[in-house]
DNA sequence: GCCAACGTTGGC
DNA sequence: GCCAACGTTGGC
């Protein structure tokens, strides 16, 4: 799961221990969470950075449910066509499990074979939510300490 | 249902 | 801060 640093880091997830990921508004991304179940492992990743990469590992406390913002009209992710009967945008819940001792790098993961066919390393993509592999999620673990 | 215009994402 | 890439919107 993708996030930018300014808005939302991992030391904000620290702190919290926990939080909604509300403001999905894309329907791709919400169809991934929908496919979440709890205590599947999540990696944070810092975009829009020096150096963007994966800088942490979280995982899902909550399955999918309709996220709250886009009924609320003050809120920026407001959707005025999504309708209480028939909610558009999900959310689910994220728990914070450690960090990294170093980020893994996209340019890290590009060099990475499991992640050659992976859309995170594809240029111009914007998914903020995309589904690992059990080969990815090792590799990453193996090449650095979780703390 | 096409597609131009627009808005947003995110690496650089 | 720039701008390529891409998803969405809405006129036709």
């Amino acid at each position: 799961m993708k996030t930018e640093p300014e808005a939302f880091s991992l030391d904000d997830l620290a702190e919290r221990g926990q939080e909604p990921w509300d403001g999905i508004r894309n329907y791709q991304a919400r169809n991934f969470m929908r496919s979440m179940t709890p205590g599947d492992g999540v990696f944070i990743y810092h975009s829009r950075v020096l150096i963007p990469g994966i800088v942490g590992v979280a995982d899902v406390r909550t399955s999918a449910h309709p996220d709250p913002t886009q009924f609320d009209s003050s809120c920026k992710y407001y959707d005025p066509n999504s309708k209480a009967e028939t909610p558009r945008w999900d959310l689910v819940d994220v728990g914070f499990r450690g960090r990294l001792t170093s980020v893994v790098s996209l340019d890290e993961l590009r060099r990475m074979s499991v992640f050659s066919d992976s859309p995170l390393i594809r240029k111009g993509n914007r998914l903020s939510i995309l589904p690992i592999t059990e080969a990815q999620w090792t590799a990453v673990l193996e090449r650095v300490e979780l703390v």
